[in-house]
RNA sequence: GACCUCUUGGUCAAGCGGUUAAGACACCGCCCUUUCACGGCGGUAACACGGGUUCGAGUCCCGUAGAGGUCGCCA
């Protein structure tokens, strides 16, 4: 069987971390079985559609790597990929799941039904249409139509027996029909709801494998109602579970979750971001935990998924984009880090080379950068308990011998190196009968007012330059 | 409320009837060390609960509890 997926995202918005990774597996399972993958745009809603973003999901699928075999900005023979554009596909359907039997003409107005729902919830009961315009005479049906009444077309449920799916994460889920309600599937403007445009697009798109998430696992049901109204076959159903911030909510914009495109703004690589999110809710089986995209379009299955939802753990993902950092080439680091050090330091001041050195191997996130190195455009305040280090055995007391003795060494430096400065540094230490760190820890806080740096004091040192270092040298000294 | 679903450490997660219940993140400790970091070593920490089935249950079945989802002319 030729496997195609499809990922189907509605034009409202930003394209959130669950949506990327359901847009992720539905990738990876059709590259995995040689499939097609295609992006379908389902904007049935106009009222919610937001200006822009479809846009914003075609950049964040280039972003992320996903490149879809068909799609509205890239062709394909089963189009079009929109489903405004698709219009006048669903009415001819609707209109043969009538004489099917599968649906029906509804002209039940707003209020009427807005009346029958504050009704059944006063009475504490879930609101179910009562299939009102179901026993409408046929004759008057056709009048109504003919005379260009406001209508709708609604599925028709069976009254009794059991409906279901296979799903292949979930098993067969079955329910009663007396719980269904018969659903509308083409709006007064013509347009066809979810319900129905999924269906039809699935099956015209020839769509093999349905990967969406576990919102639409009460509704499935109906949908196989409906692919078997219309003689078709169900495709195959894969319920992704949700993408949680906490135990009891799932990620969302509202509570400042950041979206993808967020995350490459913080400096987040997006090959950590796509390796985290896919080990989030999906395991190899096996120890391993590092993925480039295309060693996960090789070993990617459903066998792996899990069932239940999963905690968004920023942490992790911040390990990962560490390791990632880290192991990027230097010249790669240094054009991502130059923005970053840009923003609090000069270019012409510092080397940010060297500065890109010390913090290739250091960077959590990019935007990490500024703080890191803010001290050396510009010397913090500080607290000379800094200088107090058990393990290095140092104190302001034994800080202010260290730096008395420091000083002379530094200003004898000519050659401004780090080489030049380590080695003068190194030679005079032992002659003091001092310990390493006992002059290296408080020389490196003198010169930097902190506790935590890129680098240690002959690099830092080097950095500030000769005037700036002796400067902060001298005005840490005295406040000893 | 009704229906559907989920439940292994703080988090991700392996396990698919017999294990000392992996591994990773985080946390803690030790070592290394020109700070921090990196690295190395080690540690704390889990099968929601109750019944079955079985020689044996995290694994199968049934309840209970908790959590999530759905109940729109939204997707």
């Amino acid at each position: 069987m030729q496997v195609r997926t499809r990922f189907a995202p509605s034009p409202t918005g930003y394209l959130h971390l669950g949506g990327l990774r359901t847009a992720l597996y539905t990738y990876l399972f059709a590259r995995r079985n040689g499939g097609t993958f295609i992006l379908r745009i389902e904007d049935t809603d106009q009222e919610r559609e937001v200006p822009g973003a479809v846009e914003k999901i075609y950049a964040s699928m280039r972003a992320a790597g996903l490149t879809y075999d068909e799609g509205p900005d890239v062709g394909g023979g089963y189009g079009p990929y929109v489903q405004t554009q698709r219009r006048h596909l669903y009415l001819p359907h609707a209109e043969e799941l009538v004489k099917r039997g599968g649906a029906y003409y509804c002209f039940c107005t707003k209020e009427r039904l807005d009346e029958a729902r504050a009704e059944a919830e006063k009475k504490g009961e879930s609101y179910k249409y009562d299939k009102h315009c179901l026993r409408l005479p046929k004759e008057e049906v056709e009048r109504r139509l003919a005379a260009g009444d406001m209508h709708v077309i609604r599925q028709n449920v069976p009254p009794t027996g059991r409906a279901g799916f296979d799903d292949v994460l979930y098993g067969h889920v079955e329910v009663d029909c007396s719980t269904l309600d018969d659903n509308v599937l083409i709006k007064a403007d013509g347009l066809p709801t979810y319900n129905f445009a999924n269906v039809v697009d699935d099956h015209l798109m020839a769509i093999t494998h349905v990967m969406r998430g576990t919102e639409y696992l009460s509704s499935a049901p109906k949908y196989n109602l409906l692919y078997e109204s219309f003689g078709w076959t169900p495709p195959m159903y894969v319920h992704l579970p949700v993408v949680m911030r906490d135990a009891t909510r799932k990620l969302s914009k509202r509570y400042g979750d950041p979206s993808f495109e967020d995350l490459l703004e913080m400096g987040y690589l997006k090959e950590a971001v796509i390796n985290f999110i896919a080990l989030l809710g999906w395991s190899p089986r096996s120890e391993r935990e590092f993925f480039t995209l295309p060693e996960l379009e090789e070993c990617f299955d459903l066998e792996g998924l899990n069932k239940s939802p999963s905690i968004f753990d920023m942490n992790k993902l911040t390990w990962f984009n560490f390791e990632y950092m880290r192991k990027l080439p230097f010249e790669e680091f240094l054009t991502l880090a130059t923005p970053w050090l840009s923003k609090v330091l000069d270019p012409a001041k510092f080397d940010f080379r060297r500065i890109a050195e010390l913090l290739n191997t250091r960077t959590e996130v990019l935007n990490r950068i500024p703080e890191m190195v803010d001290f050396l455009a510009e010397m913090p305040e500080f607290d000379n308990e800094l200088y107090t280090h058990k393990k290095m055995k140092t104190d302001p007391a034994v800080a202010k011998a260290a730096l008395a003795m420091m000083r002379p060494v530094l200003e004898g430096v000519s050659d401004w190196t780090e080489e030049s400065l380590h080695a003068a540094i190194m030679e005079r230490i032992p002659e003091t009968g001092m310990k390493t760190g006992q002059v290296l820890w408080p020389l490196r806080i003198a010169l930097s007012g902190k506790a935590s740096t890129p680098g240690g004091a002959v690099e830092i040192a080097y950095l500030l330059g000769r005037d700036e270092a002796l400067r902060r040298l001298e005005a840490s000294r005295s406040k000893l």
